[in-house]
This record gives structure tokens, sequence and C-alpha cells, in this order.
DNA sequence: CTTACATTTGGTCAAATGGCAAAATAACCA
DNA sequence: TGGTTATTTTGCCATTTGACCAAATGTAAG
């Protein structure tokens, strides 16, 4: 088994949680602050920040202390055309779902 | 938190794994019977046979059983490039760590 | 009915998750 | 300067989930 492949597993682990995945959708835009993604989810302060750090060890984000807030970047945005390409797949398969049913 | 970024991150945990993204990486040329993938890895055939059924449900592959033996293809080839943009980001880290050291 | 190829199940151990409290860090203000 | 507040991270703990091996259970072929 190569090395790179485990690293790129890795990588595929932290964005395989929805929250941490919603944190990289919401980073398309460009840096945001940790405050903002909590207020927009009910989790707790810890879990967002755990997520974060487990987003940036797999090398997925980079971090930005400014002041008293913390800013976070997408260190991978290549990785948002995954997504994209998941979401045609997805589309796809609803739309044959739906063939189906005809 | 949307409904389709649970199934994306969903997608994404089921190649959060070495073995597994190994077994995807084998599919990139075309389908594979399953006792390809159990003669080169060093774990018992019901682990991998496992692993199978994660990629399975997650979508990311499909199934076709012909006569004794189960063969394997991508259900979702798109993911390839996602592994080739991995890639490069890597490829320029290790660049930069290099030229670092300069 | 035996052999070959895979999956499923059961049990055990390791890892991930999430909440709360406490600790770090930086700004702010008297 | 010294104390207070705002913003995040860390530690600790309970619960859940995941990984792996071994044994048992399917299927299809001969």
């Amino acid at each position: 088994m190569k090395e790179r492949t485990k690293v790129k597993a890795n990588i595929f682990k932290a964005l395989g949680h929805p929250t941490r995945l919603w944190i990289v959708e919401q980073l398309a835009d460009g840096e945001k602050c940790v405050c903002e993604f909590v207020e927009e989810v009910n989790v707790d302060f810890s879990t967002i920040s755990k997520h974060l750090a487990v987003l940036r060890h797999a090398g997925v984000v980079s971090m930005d202390k400014r002041g008293k807030q913390i800013f976070y970047s997408l260190k991978m945005p290549c990785l948002l055309s995954s997504l994209d390409c998941i979401d045609v797949v997805l589309n796809n398969q609803i739309q044959h779902q739906i063939t189906l049913m005809d």
C-alpha cells in the first residue's frame, strides 16, 4: 500500500463528516471566521473547533489569526470540483429513478 | 444542514480509508473481480468484502455477479479527477518544502 | 454433494464524536 | 498596569461507530 494513498485517504476521511463538509462548502467563497460557523450550526463551539482541527491536520484548510478572531480558508480549492462532479452524478441518479417510475 | 451534504459526506467517508481508496484506484482502468483484490492485499477476505460493501452503499461502486465471481466497477468515475487534483496539491506542497530547504 | 468464490454475522479492540469545563490568547478599558 | 471580556482551543469523559479476524452462511458450477 503506497504512502501517498494513505495521505489521500486521510483527506477524504476529513471530508467524510456532514459538519466538516458543510464547513468546506462554506469556504468556497473565501475565508471565514470561526464565529460565523458557530452562529449557523447548533453545536458547541468546541465541536466546531475540533472539526476545524481535523480539516487542518489533513491539510484541507489553513488558519490565519487576526486580532481576536481566527479565519479559515481552503487550501485545496480543487476539491470543490469534486463536489460538483458528485452533484452531477447524484442528479443523474435521481433523474434515473424518476424515469423508472414513469 | 442539507440532506445533500450528508449524502456527499458519506461518499467521502467511504473513500476515507486506505484500503478502500486503493480499491477505487484499482478500478480506474475498469472492472475487477473481488478475487483480484484479495490476492494483492494481506488482510482477511472478509475485510475486503466489508470494504466493498461500504463503497457499494455509498454509491461509489456497483457489483455485477457473473458465474461464481463478482465484478466491481466505478459508478462515479469523475472521482478519479479529484484524486488527480489532490495529487497536484500534494506535489506542490512537497516542492514547496524542498524550496524551503534550499 | 463437493468445491470455489463472496458475503454476513459475532465478538473484541481501537478510534471518532460531542458536550462541558477549564485554559490560552488577544483586545479593551479604567 | 491590572482586570475584564471575547474568541478559540484543549482535556476529560461517556457513547457511538468502525476495523479486523474467525466462523458460519449463501450461491453457482462441476
